[in-house]
DNA sequence: GTCCGTTATTGATTCATGTCAAAGCCCTAC
DNA sequence: GTAGGGCTTTGACATGAATCAATAACGGAC
């Protein structure tokens, strides 16, 4: 179908969001092809982070959402008192400061795990956006509720349940987000080490180091280092018995 | 300051923000007072609910939120196995329903802790208010990503704290909420039974039980039943080192 | 006021997971 | 290619809180 040509031209710092391969994961899902140009307009192409490298952190003034392009990103709340606790993996078409919204400074900090390319939405705009756009505004509130929802999942797994349970919910957890990327669902390399992912399901890196090696040991994944292959998905389903919902 | 009178009766279904106490904790907190009478048009004046009634449940409609007026709600997911987790509880000035925003069903269960009045705010016609209200929306942005934060400050609880450090905790924020609505933050009676406050905190209940009478020897609170006196905040506060920012 | 079901407390025991300690592995940088 | 530091694994042991079991207190209904 020819689309109207506009005379939006693409800038260097503006995203295309058009040509993205990930528009039916982000923002782009919300909207129209023919209001896309709206979302061009103020989304920003964000600089490349390197592993390690802080994207935000708790003291930084709250100014914008970011989508992640490539890569894969963590947030953590620190307390007073230095103690870490993951709350967040973010991967390719998720949008991260979604729990800053309307706060001062960002409530979480945000780390990338690897290599990592992100998108911009300035706050400001993008509240303007939304107001304008019902649909987007309806997306990002139901995105919100999203992470309201995961949220309590993890409290439910946290308060819940065991260590093979809270493991296997994460692998199934990993293994959809990949497989809504069009990638193996059973065949892929975790962005974080045992240490984040021990932090996020409150466990000890032992135990996490323990469990993966349990399970190996019924055939249930098969792993070295972070490539991991699960074999065994349906035992892992059983193990879980919850945390399904967590991504719709 | 005179207002402008408006053609805009109080019907017997529509609430008063204008008169409502709350008004200052509430939506109407970010609705200019020209502007209040929209906000009424919307609002429906709940029904009550007795103790123990359901306000929804996990398979009914997701069509409005629900503002506490009076009494107090507890919101709670239920697995497929069936186990519960409690994931908040609600008091006069408090919004629940953010957490299915954009769901087709409610995304938790809401059960009134004791006799509870409410107002209702249909979801269709928020959104199309909040797109009108610049200050509304960036409103429920930010109540949105409060509930996101308590939610990521609950986890670090579970997985990090104690049972004394998620109980003095508790305490507190109840506190804190207590005297935000002019009430005593010292001596105020608990809506939740010991079983809520342990499901919440991930404990078994005999544990709550166990760390009310430790904190009553030691002189720091006094409780009879849900009759509770807090003696030493100073003390409370120092056992939890966190939790703090929960209420904004 | 009294009865009965629910809720709360208290005690004894068990167990999953944390902690401490020590190798081993891998990956990066020189 | 090799050295170094950071991750990861594995083992031994300690422990906080769960569980099981029983009693006690409460609170609503009649």
């Amino acid at each position: 179908m020819a689309q109207p040509i506009r005379l939006h031209q693409v800038s260097p710092l503006k995203a295309s969001c058009h040509q993205c391969s990930l528009s039916n994961l982000c923002l782009p899902l919300a909207v129209e092809d023919n209001e896309l140009y709206r979302l061009e307009d103020i989304v920003q192409q964000g600089r490349i982070f390197s592993r390690g490298e802080h994207i935000f952190d708790q003291s930084t003034p709250f100014r914008s959402c970011f989508a992640v392009k490539s890569g894969a990103i963590k947030t953590s709340i620190i307390s007073e008192n230095g103690e870490e606790q993951v709350t967040g993996f973010f991967m390719p078409g998720e949008l991260v400061g979604l729990d800053s919204m309307g706060s001062k400074n960002y409530a979480c900090t945000a780390k990338a795990l690897e290599r990592t390319s992100v998108c911009e939405f300035p706050v400001d705009r993008l509240e303007e956006l939304t107001a304008k756009l019902p649909d987007l505004q309806h997306h990002v509130y139901h995105l919100m509720s999203q992470e309201i929802q995961g949220s309590h999942q993890l409290a439910m797994l946290l308060s819940k349940n065991t260590a093979e349970e809270r493991i296997a919910a994460l692998l199934l957890s990993l293994s959809s987000r990949f497989h809504r990327r069009r990638m193996s669902g059973t065949n892929f390399s975790l962005p974080m080490a045992r240490n984040d992912i021990a932090n996020f399901l409150g466990l000890a890196v032992e135990t996490v180091s323990r469990v993966f090696t349990r399970f190996q040991n019924q055939g249930i994944i098969s792993a070295r280092g972070r490539e991991v292959e699960l074999l065994d998905v349906e035992a892992l389903q059983t193990v879980t018995r919850e945390f399904s919902r967590q991504n719709q």
